[in-house]
DNA sequence: TCTGGGGTCCTAGGACCC
DNA sequence: TCTGGGGTCCTAGGACCC
C-alpha cells in the first residue's frame, strides 16, 4: 500500500506559517525576476488568480482583492521540506521524496495495517503540529491511485486523508475523473486519448491493452496497469545521482555585453559545480545558452547553444569556468539583448571512478578536490558567495529580481523572528 | 514595462558491428 | 544486377512532472 503525502498549496502555506497575519487571505508567490505566479493560497485560487500567469496580467485581481505577493524564497521552503520529510521518514522507513512538497511512503510496515485512515490522519496532525504546515494524504494500492487519491482527500474531505478502499463504487468514482487529470496523462495525451473516444479514467482502465500499446507508449500501458489496482511504479530510491545538472536563470535587465553574460554563466556553474560536487561527481561536458526575451517580437531574436568538452573529468570550478566561457565566447554575438543563459553539466560520472593513465594528472586532481573542499565549507558556513571567483563579477546587476522576499527565517540568523 | 527553473523517461533513427 | 538480419549504443526531441 502507498500513501501520497502532498502539502498543500506549500510556497504559500510556508509564507503563512511565520506570518499569521496572512491566515485567511490571499496569497502568491512569484516565480524568479518576481515574473509569473507559481503558488497560491487557497483564497487566491478561489478568487480566480491563473496558476502561471505572469503577474502583469493578473494585476487588476492582485489589487482588487489586496492579494499579499511574495518573491519565490526557496531557501525557506528547502528548509521546511526537510522538516517534513524527516517527520514522515520516522512514520515510514521506505519512502521516495518525489518533489519538494510531496512523498510517496511505503504503508505497508506492520504496524500501520490495521487502520490506514487513522495512521493517515496521525501523520498529518503531527506535520501540521510540528511544522505548521497543512497537508493531504491519497492511500491506495499503487502509486497511481494514491495520486487520485490524494487530489480527492484535498478537494472533498475534512479529514485532509482519504483511503482508496473507502471508495462506495470505484467505477463511478474512475468515471467521473477525466483522464486529463491522471497522473502521468498531459496535454497531448489527453487530447490523443479524447480523439480515440475515451474521456475518463473508467474508460482508460478498461481499454484494450494491445490496443493501447500500439497507439501510445509503455508508459500509458503502465498507467492503465495501475489504474486496475497493480503496481507497476515501486517506491524510487533517493540516493541515486542526478544524470545532468542545469542552473538557468533568467536575468533581472536586458543583457547585451559579453562581460555580463561571462559573470552569468561564471555564477550559474559555480551553483551547478556545488550540486556536482554534493553529489560526488565529475562532469565532462558543459552545455552554454544564451537566449533573447522571445516575448519580444519586435527586438531581433537570437538563441544558441554549445556543448564543451573539459579537458578532464572535474568537480573543479576554474576549469568547468574556463569550458564555459570558452563556448561562451564561440556563440556570443554583439547586438542582442540578452534575457536568460543556461548552462548544463553533463557527462557525469561517480569521482570515485575519476579515469587514471596518461592524460590524468592524480596529484593535480586531488589538489583541487581539497580546495573545493574548503571553497565548499566556507559557503556552507557564511553564506553562499561568501567567497567566489573574480569571473562571477562585483555589482553583478544582471542579476534576478527579488523585491518582495520573506526573510529567510529559518536559515539565516539575521533573519530570525522576533518575539516582543 | 513585466512572461520561472530543474528535472526524468521514452522513442525513433542513425552509426556501427558481425 | 542482385544488396540480410539482428544487435547495441548514442542522441535529439517529445512529453510529462512539480
Amino acid at each position: 500500500m502507498y500513501g501520497l503525502v502532498d502539502c498543500n498549496n506549500f510556497y504559500a502555506s510556508c509564507e503563512r506559517v511565520f506570518n499569521p497575519k496572512l491566515v485567511g487571505k490571499p496569497v502568491i508567490v512569484l516565480s524568479n525576476n518576481d515574473g509569473c505566479i507559481i503558488a497560491r493560497s487557497q483564497e487566491a485560487k478561489d478568487i480566480g488568480i491563473p496558476m502561471g500567469a505572469p503577474l502583469f496580467k493578473a494585476r487588476d485581481l492582485i489589487e482588487k482583492h489586496n492579494v499579499k505577493s511574495f518573491s519565490a524564497n526557496f531557501q525557506l521552503y528547502g528548509d521546511m521540506s526537510h522538516r517534513v520529510m524527516n517527520i514522515l521518514n520516522s512514520y515510514a522507513p521506505q519512502m521516495e521524496i518525489y518533489s519538494i512538497d510531496e512523498a510517496f511512503l511505503s504503508m505497508d510496515s506492520a504496524n500501520i495495517i490495521k487502520d490506514y485512515s487513522d495512521y493517515g490522519v496521525k501523520i498529518r496532525q503531527d506535520i501540521l503540529r510540528s511544522t505548521g504546515l497543512p497537508v493531504s494524504i491519497g492511500i491506495a494500492p499503487t502509486k497511481s491511485l494514491a495520486k487520485i487519491c490524494n487530489h480527492h482527500a484535498k478537494k472533498k474531505t475534512t479529514s485532509g486523508v482519504f483511503y482508496w478502499n473507502d471508495v462506495k463504487d470505484k467505477n463511478i468514482f474512475l468515471k467521473n475523473l477525466p483522464v486529463k487529470e491522471i497522473w502521468g496523462v498531459g496535454y497531448r495525451t489527453s487530447y490523443k486519448l479524447n480523439e480515440l473516444g475515451i474521456y475518463n479514467a473508467l474508460q482508460f482502465r478498461d481499454c484494450n491493452e494491445m490496443w493501447l500499446r500500439k497507439n501510445f507508449s509503455v508508459t500509458e500501458l503502465r498507467i492503465c496497469t495501475e489504474l486496475k489496482e497493480i503496481p507497476c511504479l515501486e517506491l524510487e530510491s533517493n540516493h541515486e545521482s542526478k544524470k545532468n545538472i542545469m542552473s538557468s536563470r533568467s536575468f533581472g535587465r536586458p543583457v547585451e555585453t559579453l562581460k555580463e553574460l561571462e559573470e552569468a554563466v561564471s555564477v550559474y556553474i559555480t551553483r551547478g559545480a556545488e550540486k556536482l560536487r554534493e553529489q560526488k561527481s565529475l562532469a565532462s561536458y558543459v552545455y552554454v545558452s544564451i537566449k533573447t526575451n522571445k516575448f519580444r517580437e519586435e527586438l531581433p531574436q537570437y538563441f544558441n547553444y554549445i556543448i564543451t568538452p573539459t579537458n578532464s573529468p572535474t568537480a573543479y570550478n576554474p576549469d568547468l569556468i574556463k569550458t564555459g566561457l570558452d563556448g561562451l565566447k564561440q556563440i556570443y554575438r554583439p547586438g542582442f539583448k540578452y534575457k536568460k543563459a543556461t548552462i548544463m553539466l553533463l557527462g557525469l560520472m561517480p569521482d570515485a571512478e575519476a579515469p587514471l593513465g596518461l592524460f590524468f594528472n592524480n596529484t593535480d586532481y586531488h589538489k583541487k578536490k581539497e580546495l573545493m573542499n574548503r571553497f565548499d565549507s566556507l559557503n556552507n558556513q557564511y553564506g553562499r558567495e561568501v567567497i567566489k571567483y573574480a569571473s562571477n563579477g562585483i555589482k553583478q546587476e544582471w542579476r534576478t529580481k527579488k523585491e518582495l522576499c520573506s526573510p529567510r527565517y529559518t536559515t539565516n540568523w539575521e533573519d530570525l523572528l522576533v518575539v516582543r
